[in-house]
DNA sequence: AAATGTTCACCAAGTTCA
DNA sequence: TGAACTTGGTGAACATTT
């Protein structure tokens, strides 16, 4: 109102001076407020290169994005004041230009337009390609029965065999570049403590609550035997030859039960028949035990912080593993640590693997596909919808190679265990052979 | 003498105050803030600079653009009033210039005429010759749509069973000239690749994220039982008879998926109902589809070159398709690639299939009718405007016969991926099962 | 927090027509 | 002529991105 009002005396457009801008201001400093240098209207910041008010700021995109010719009603020489400016648009824009602003700085129709494609496909994978209920119910069981399943404290992880980082020369010596030397001969204290009967008596087993048992009578008989040295290793040293083995072995066994406790806390997991729920966790319970394992991973340390324990790929050697499995395992850990996944992501990859319905001996592929179609696409959903940046798509694709990676893994690791089985008996777990027997309960 | 005259007019209203509120009566708030200048009526805003009612706007305006002399029948010195004021033009236009009108402000005539064009060319060239912003946008988000959800590469299809292109023996040669002789027996490798258990479970289905599902449970009882040898093919060879599906029925889930995460991509599409959503899939996949293919295709060669991986109309046959519809397949794909389209132009036509309003089962044909009218009117725009050529103008009414002659497929592609489901059941995947299925959900 | 773009009442040009 | 209307520029307030 009170612009309109002074546009009657500022007719004499040329001849006048700037009068009365800071009548309002209480800075009777005109420099030092912020004046928009085209109207000298109070200015909020810098638009376009040049500080300006509002309208300027408005009016000089305008001015570019239209590109049209504009020419001074008057002598090409008005001066521009924040009642006037509206007269002349030509002397106006001359003005923005005088003080620098600059056109570049306006973002070209192009522009605009990819941000707005970008801005909207992001609304749309919050909105529409937004979590069902259904999945974020999904999500929600999933973090429950893992978080009250996974003890990432490990302080639940108690009377284990002490662990033994001496490595006793074998007959051959079979290292590879990851193990040269171990820069931690003792990563940590694993010593002993105190004893704990229900963890040497392992609690818990695949068939534990059915009728049916594939467990330890089966011999391994069946298995090829491998062509490595196993029985020289077998005659030299007996128990003593992988020093890490009892601890890991506890350690192992203490994974597989969570896994298994996880497993079975899942509906879709319960609904299945109980043959089927044993070869699926006979296939996935190594993964998922990696999985778990890499949410400890220190991807600078290179080394798994279990807790008050800490472990390094060397500690696999020790145990007995060779790096045919080791060195991918390693390169498996780095490559997904290195993805930083949330923990509803790990839990979901975790799932995806326990409801794979290509494991040897799966009967109803039907359901467990559904089971595993629904995951895949809740973590596809998910990071669609929450993750943000540029690579985003192609996280999950990463994430799914990973899983491909590690699956490819599986085999070798059983028969590694029933190697190191063969070397050195009566350490592994009853629980542990269950798992990495490859007889499938339809034998039974 | 704007200031003058200004003085003379307030001392004349108020009598009090000083002269330096002066300016019209913004300050004299109880008093009508809105009078004309001129005559004293009812002013509703500033026009040509003074606070003028409509009369005396007009009354100015008429006047600088007559530009004819004026003389005051009595005594120059006329008081305008409402209702004297059409009696002295002269003695108004003087009052009008007292208070500060600005013959400058009234456009010239060129001005105006300008104006008149650039207003003409909004409504007619646009339309015709020139896109909209709206077409533009419309044509952007498609593309950025269509690009992040077609991978022409095909490089992430992997997983996929492999390609097994031997031809077995069926009971009857149901030859045409089509498939008299393959001339590459193999066209391409497409053997094993990695398995991916993502690609093989169906990550992604027309209903996910609904709670509607028209999905796999449907028998296909209801369809007529097709007038072919199935019942020969069913006990002869009962899984081997099409040696090609397994690979061509990845594919085409992989297509599918794209399609649909495409088709969820668009503005206009999420905001149907998800029942609608569904039924313009089901419309219009196959048609996509083809589509997306054809932007591969290689004229010259008649082969479809998916990345790695190149395909002939024989894989169609050995994926147990008919020449019935392998040969206006093969037709379409000729007569189309040879249009030369480009890739704004491929996916306008890919959105056109799928906004397709009368497909079966569309419960809101309004909206949908809409964007397909935008659509079909934003290709033609393009085409009148982006070619050259004498035969542009015929491009348009081709590329509709080519997707009317596309759309007579869709039928007879679901009919024969039924009876191959038949023939060979467990190879197709429910996502395709579900797109081919006649159910609409309405009936859900 | 700063600086882009976006929105939308609102204002003042022209236009119509009785 | 002028009331009623259409049109397109304005800019304060808001949203988004970094
Ligand atoms: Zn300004
Ligand atoms: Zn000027
Ligand atoms: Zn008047
Ligand atoms: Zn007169």
């Amino acid at each position: 109102m009170s612009e309109e009002a002074a546009g009657i005396q500022t007719l004499s457009m040329q001849t006048e001076e700037d009068e009365d801008e800071d009548e309002e201001g209480k800075q009777t400093e005109d420099d030092e407020p912020r004046v928009c240098g085209v109207c000298g209207d109070l200015a909020k910041g810098y638009h376009f290169n040049a500080l300006t008010c509002e309208g300027c700021k408005g009016f000089f995109r305008r001015t570019i994005k239209r590109s049209s010719p504009l020419r001074c009603p008057f002598l090409n020489n008005c001066v521009i004041t924040k009642n006037n400016r509206r007269s002349c648009q030509a002397c106006r824009f001359h003005k923005c230009q005088a003080i620098g602003m600059r056109k570049e700085m306006v973002m070209s129709k192009e522009e605009v337009l990819e941000r707005r494609i970008r801005r909207r496909k992001k609304n749309t994978c919050d909105a529409l390609t937004q979590l069902s209920s259904q999945q974020e119910t999904i999500i929600q069981e999933l973090l429950s029965n893992h978080r009250s399943t996974f003890d990432s404290a490990f302080s639940r992880f108690t009377g284990f065999r002490p662990m033994d980082r001496e490595i006793l020369a074998e007959s051959e010596p079979n290292q590879s570049d990851l193990l040269t030397n171990c820069p931690t001969k003792t990563c940590t204290p694993a010593g002993k403590s105190s004893p704990d009967p229900t963890m040497s008596s392992h609690t818990c087993s695949l068939s534990s609550s059915s009728s049916l048992s594939s467990s330890s009578s089966s011999s391994l008989s069946c298995l090829p035997d491998s062509p490595e040295k196993q029985k020289d290793c077998k005659s030299d040293k007996k128990h003593c030859v992988y020093t890490a083995l009892p601890h890991v072995a506890d350690l192992t066994t203490y994974m597989i039960q969570d896994i298994i406790r996880f497993s079975k806390s899942l509906q879709d997991f319960r609904s299945l028949t109980i043959e089927d729920q044993i070869s699926l966790l006979k296939g996935a319970t190594f993964e998922i035990m990696q999985i778990r394992f890499n949410m400890v991973f220190n991807v600078s340390t290179s080394n798994w912080e279990c807790g008050h324990i800490t472990y390094c790929i060397h500690d696999g050697m020790r145990a007995g593993f060779q790096p045919l499995l080791l060195e991918p395992m390693f390169k498996f850990h780095h490559t997904l640590r290195k993805l930083d996944l949330q923990e509803e992501e790990y839990v979901l990859i975790q799932a995806m693997s326990l409801f794979s319905p290509d494991r040897p001996g799966v009967q109803q592929h039907g359901p467990i596909d559904r089971v595993h179609e629904d995951l895949a696409l809740t973590l596809k959903t998910w990071i669609d919808c929450k993750r943000t940046g540029p690579k985003k798509h192609l996280l999950y694709p990463k994430v799914i190679s990973c899983l491909t990676e590690l699956r490819t893994m599986t085999e070798e690791y059983s028969k590694q265990i029933l190697q190191i089985q063969d070397v050195q008996p009566d350490t592994i777990s009853p629980l542990i052979m269950e798992v990495v027997s490859k007889t499938s309960c339809s034998d039974v």
